[in-house]
DNA sequence: GGTAGGATAAGCT
DNA sequence: GCTTATCCTACCA
């Protein structure tokens, strides 16, 4: 079955919307040529200059958060703790900073070459959380700013799986704690926790 | 099962 | 100097 890319304007919308409809679909990563894949099955909304979570809170447009004010439908990867990657879609309109992190994926394929990456861990922890799958993916800031439509990283479209969507506060953040912007497959094994 | 501490550097005040 | 949209290891139960 071919798969096709989300278009822009699949990301041209509300962001909490995107983050829950881009459960499911497939992130496919083909950097240096080698194909690895895995549905999306955790995400989080940052949403714009008055959450106080997103890195664009108040407006503040700097070199690292200028992706986030690009067109709706590219990759914000950005440097984290000294040593993560971790991966966003862009959302929204041009000059609006918004973004879904993608947080966890279920391997799908290129299995091997996310253990050699990975190292050491169990299966259901090679991309249970963004820097993981991104470690998994070979992410890194050479994406930054990219589409996701074609290219090194694409987001397939994939509608064929049925899943119950949970809803939850959003993870490792100290402000605005309590917003409802964490969308999961429920019960999915590949969780973050 | 759980949690505390450390790694490690960009970006901010 | 302090914080950070994280992860891993060590240790305790």
């Amino acid at each position: 079955m071919k798969r096709t890319p989300l278009t822009g304007a699949f990301y041209a919308r509300p962001t909490a919307e995107v983050a829950r409809r881009l459960l499911g679909h497939v992130l496919v990563s083909r950097i240096r040529g080698r194909e690895v894949a895995g549905r999306i099955v955790e995400t989080e909304a940052y949403i714009g200059p008055h959450d106080p979570a997103c890195h664009a809170y108040g407006d503040r447009r700097t070199a690292r958060t200028e992706t986030l004010y690009g067109t709706p439908g590219i990759a914000y990867v950005y440097f984290t703790y000294g040593m993560h990657w971790c991966l966003n879609a862009v959302t929204e309109r041009v000059d609006y900073p918004a973004a879904v992190l993608i947080r966890a994926l279920e391997p799908l394929a290129g299995i091997e070459l996310m253990r050699r990456r990975r190292g050491t861990v169990p299966d259901h922890a090679l991309c249970a959380g963004p820097a993981r799958l991104c470690e998994a993916l070979g992410i890194t800031g050479a994406q930054n700013g990219r589409s996701l439509q074609r290219g090194d990283l694409r987001i397939l479209r994939d509608g064929r799986t049925r899943f119950r969507i949970a809803v939850t506060p959003r993870i490792g953040i100290t402000t605005a704690q309590d917003w409802p912007l964490r969308f999961v497959v429920a019960d999915s094994p590949w969780l973050s926790r």
